[in-house]
DNA sequence: CCGGTTCGTGACGACACCGTCATTGGTCCG
DNA sequence: CGGACCAATGACGGTGTCGTCACGAACCGG
């Protein structure tokens, strides 16, 4: 069974989380403290961690940066009241691969971390992604679309890999401003959407299906 | 030992290059033609596979298509009596790691197989590169020296890639040249040069260490 | 010490990238 | 059918990237 950690000091909300994600078939330790998280992290392997940043005796960004350093695979969702940039960009730059700041609905943070606990197998460093006839080199960052090579910018590149990554699934504006864009906010643009118009005149088939009102989704079959 | 597999079609060469490596302590398989070297390559694990493109009964590049589809971690080393630009770099994007023309000094063949080789435990992707105080993020193409965070253009990033992989070696500009820039020739400029200034300056302590008439050396120490 | 070669660096310009906006085209619903 | 909303697209410009070059500094051999 997929093994998932929950650090947060507030008793409630930890029993909270763990009830939910348990109903949802994971099996969920938790821990109060950072000196727990971080020797529960180390003693076992967690498909994901949820950490709150607000820990009793230790600041977060220090036991997320223990955490992975200790094990750079290990993926961590953060959890936080503060929902300011800087702190998003910090979190993920110290290798968090999810910020999600509370007030959260519980089904979201169940998506989320449906999700990320996904991601796990395909992060671990495939040479390429293969969907409807397009390969995505993720060492080289190009694309091959039949026999011809389309060159990628960095953006497209990264929206490209975060479609294909979630292939078959709809994926939101917001989700892909987040993740791709680093956003924690909507511009009021539509970046996305010109990103996505730029992405299907390089591939050419209509590989990537507008969900009206949603967002994206990459349609693999 | 280090296992290797030489095709070849001239049993001359194979024979040749099979007893050179075999001095350096390689293990070495031979086949002289494409079913065979793909058969071989099935059944066995080799850290490297040196690859003529001129086979009797298949199209190199074709050979070269299905080992790495076969197996996308397997490194190839292609050998060539063709040196035009397209050739080496139709056959870096297929998946080689390196390219060599005919005639060739067997010394430069024994140096790069050793360095491909070497490659090989490195390549098979850590999450970051760490030396000299400065860590580089592969999966988020960033820098961290000491406790800022600098941003690197691609090229930069690179650059810095190579030089921190074969810290503590020196590395030709020629061979920059190939590996980051692509290029199988000399622009007569000072590309390489400039680069490495711009780099230089982002890792403000002199971990870049220049070897007169020769190329440049990441210092790891 | 001197001349030649090699390397470092600042300036410049071409070009690509990418976010914005306005306009057009599509879709849904009353 | 018409209005409202949403998505697609072409144009535009700011900004960053990157190769080139020229000039000065550093180095080396004689």
């Amino acid at each position: 069974m997929t093994r998932v950690l929950v650090v947060d000091d507030e008793q409630r909300i930890c029993r909270f989380v763990a009830r939910s994600l348990d109903a949802h078939g994971f099996h969920v330790d938790s821990a109060a403290t950072a000196t727990d998280a971080l020797r529960l992290a180390a003693a076992n392997d967690y498909a994901l961690i949820i950490l709150d940043l607000l820990l009793p005796d230790f600041d977060g960004y220090e036991v997320l940066r223990r955490i992975v350093e200790a094990n750079s695979s290990q993926r961590v969702l953060v959890l936080s009241a503060v929902g300011d940039v800087e702190s998003r960009v910090r979190c993920l730059r110290l290798g968090a691969v999810d910020y999600l700041t509370k007030p959260f609905a519980i089904a979201e943070l169940v998506e989320r971390v449906k999700r990320r606990v996904d991601d796990h197998g395909a992060t671990s460093m495939l040479r390429w992604l293969e969907a409807g006839g397009a390969r995505l080199d993720l060492q080289r960052r190009s694309l091959r679309v039949g026999e011809r090579e389309v060159p990628l910018t960095p953006r497209e590149f990264e929206l490209l890999e975060h479609l294909m990554r979630h292939a078959n699934e709809v994926c939101t504006r917001l989700e892909l401003l987040g993740d791709v864009w680093g956003y924690s906010f909507d511009p009021g643009s539509n970046v996305v959407d010109v990103c996505v118009g730029r992405l299907r005149t390089k591939l050419e088939h209509d590989l990537i299906e507008t969900v009206r009102n949603v967002g994206y989704c990459f349609i693999a079959s």
